[in-house]
DNA sequence: ATGGTGGCACCGCCA
């Protein structure tokens, strides 16, 4: 059985309930399948979830009170849910894992590393090595499925804004490029980046830090759409949408999407 | 020049 275009989108919310204002008209205007929110910043007992309902979409979440948490709203009632790797420390507010009629979704907000002295840094280098074994362990190349979200890595010179400058950040050097490649090396394709080769100035990421970042071009793109090689055959578009970053008390990111064509059931 | 802003916590930490 076929279905009509599916699209997803990925968001970092840095605290949904101070970006309500953005996401709930956002979902309305837009009308994606899926929307994968990071940085939620809100404990389960206190997340917004009436609002989402409202807007027609279920919506799923794990977070604490200060940090991380993941959430993804759909239009489909997610199944398979789960949350966190298979190892210790799980990290349940970093990844949520669910399944759609067309299609598996994994929600990410990997770790940012803080600096490359950090034990933090070592950190989230093994984070990805966790998650290629996750990927693995949970699926396989030939099926659709979807991996998206804050990954905090920018893969290459085109995908931040002073390459020559910011080389060394945690977020562009060349260790997290290497546990970035191993990953995709399973099977993942950088969906965006398939609709816009070689084109720089495409960012999802303004520092808050630096005045009129946006307006600048002042940008990072960290934030990602990968999936599988049957699904990203089928991509028909990605881009990003700045609207949110223009909008009342943004986020420092904002939304990037992606649709597909005709997907077949996965199961 | 080693800042800047913003979120949530609580009087600092993280991005």
């Amino acid at each position: 059985m076929l279905m009509k275009t599916f699209r997803i989108a990925t968001y970092n919310v840095n605290s949904i309930r101070s970006r309500l204002h953005i996401v709930i008209p956002w979902l309305r205007e837009n009308q994606p399948d899926v929307l994968c929110m990071q940085e939620t910043k809100v404990e389960d007992e206190k997340f917004p979830r009436g609002e989402f309902e409202e807007a027609g979409y279920h919506v799923i979440f794990k977070g604490g009170k200060q940090y991380n948490g993941v959430a993804v709203a759909s239009r489909e009632e997610p199944k398979e849910v789960s949350w966190g790797l298979d190892d210790d420390p799980a990290d349940s507010d970093r990844l949520i894992r669910c399944k759609f009629s067309h299609v598996s979704v994994v929600n990410l907000y990997i770790p940012q590393g803080r600096g490359r002295d950090d034990p933090q840094f070592q950190y989230k280098l093994q984070w990805f090595e966790r998650l290629r074994g996750y990927i693995a362990r949970h699926f396989s190349p030939d099926e659709s499925l979807i991996c998206c979200g804050d990954m905090n890595v920018a893969r290459d010179p085109i995908d931040v804004h002073d390459p020559k400058k910011l080389l060394g950040h945690v977020d562009f050097t060349p260790e997290v490029w290497e546990a970035f490649d191993h990953l995709k090396s399973w099977g993942l394709v950088d969906v965006f980046r398939k609709h816009h080769p070689d084109k720089p100035g495409l960012y999802a990421f303004f520092d808050y830090r630096v005045p009129n970042a946006m307006d600048r071009g002042l940008g990072w793109r960290v934030d990602h759409i990968l999936t599988t090689r049957p699904l990203a055959d089928t991509s028909l578009g990605a881009f990003i949408d700045l609207e949110p970053r223009r909008a009342e008390k943004p986020s420092d990111h904002t939304v990037m999407v992606a649709e597909f064509a005709a997907l077949h059931d996965s199961l």
